[in-house]
DNA sequence: GAAATAAGAAACCCTTGGTTCCTTAATCCC
DNA sequence: GGGATTAAGGAACCAAGGGTTTCTTATTTC
């Protein structure tokens, strides 16, 4: 019988990693199982990964790269379009795995730097600074700059929703998250002479 | 020998449980040592929670209730005390243990209800949405009705600094919070004459 | 074709969650 | 007070999982 080497199998054992992870959750993953799912054997995954956490890290990492700057014309369709883009990518994440993987990472603070440099904001803010940024160019905002906590204010709101309550954002969500709040606090008086967000109450409720 | 029973014997458990939460963190608490450390037996502690993340729910559950009402007369002092309330609940708490909580707890609903509880804002949003009912009433701030989300808000942005970033919210924080984001949002005008935020970049950065 | 490399299979160790069983102390109730 | 009931405490046990080691053998490399 045949034996895959190097790039094949270690693509395998990801492969095997992501399928174990979307079956059986985060908690129920195993060394064992993913090496078995792969058709190999667990000193193999040693031999490349020193820990589940690791392996799991490498998982998603090819996900939450590359993320476009939108540009519609319309700051608040730049916006949604943007956290629609952090939505797709944490689709594909079962939220358990990611409590699980800052739980695992806590201790571990290369691990746990990895993780926040995946989930957290860099390539997102980035992206959302320019928004801003066209924005004040089109008038449409003040002139910046704005304080970090302003322009990762949505992000930090659903993923708060996210890890802390399980709640997958829906696309309510982000329109409430950018109408509600980023929005107003940005001053941003929408063209379509938007009514102002305190004046009627969120739309949906949870719980 | 003496042998404690019912309410002593529970009470004892619960600061084992504290203890090694504290010294060991959440990951490396086991019910072994726990029961070692109360000086009984793992059987004892299985007879009353029928799981480890059961009993450290327990074991913080005394914590984050009774939120008072702040009402010093100005809007930003309210929410200051009302967040440095939450910060120092969350002081008692280790990161890991939260986040250890979180993912332990994602595949039972019930105990995920009770952590949410726990953590989340039922208490402190009731309290926020008071405060600024009373700012509304001295005019420093517009009437409500406010949305959920917006009297959430300064809670959500400092839980998910503490839970994904393992940054336990400092004074500064706090205040950026407010200045750079809530107050702006509630179109709160600082009787001190307040700059506005915006033009004054945020003074605190992280990584 | 020989030497080096690494795959795959298996056994193994240790820790932990959770259970069971037994002995014996504390409490209850007549 | 004394017997019946309850539950504490101690120990052994099981299964599962992380992580390591060892050995055989297929694949590369030179």
């Amino acid at each position: 019988m045949s034996r895959r080497r190097g790039a094949e199998l270690e693509d395998a054992i990801l492969d095997a990693a992501r399928e174990e992870l979307a079956e059986l959750g985060y908690a129920k993953s195993t060394m064992r199982g993913i090496a078995k799912r792969a058709g190999t054997s667990k000193a193999v995954l040693y031999r490349r990964w020193s820990s589940l956490p690791e392996l799991f890290l490498d998982t998603l990492a090819s996900r939450f790269t590359n993320v476009p700057v939108p540009d519609t014309g319309d700051l608040r369709d730049d916006v949604l379009e943007l956290l629609r883009h952090a939505q797709t990518s944490l689709g594909y994440t079962r939220r358990d795995t990611v409590s699980g993987l800052i739980a695992d990472t806590v201790h571990d603070p290369r691990l746990a730097q990895r993780l926040r440099d995946l989930i957290a904001d860099s390539a997102l803010s980035d992206a959302m600074s320019t928004v801003l940024e066209l924005a004040a160019e089109r008038g449409q905002i003040p002139p910046g700059p704005w304080p970090r906590r302003v322009i990762t204010l949505p992000i930090s709101l659903l993923r708060d929703d996210f890890v802390v309550f399980g709640i997958w954002p829906s696309d309510a969500d982000l329109a409430a998250v950018t109408d509600e709040v980023f929005l107003p606090l940005l001053g941003y008086a929408s063209p379509a002479g938007m009514v102002r967000n305190r004046d009627r109450p969120s739309s949906e409720h949870r719980e």
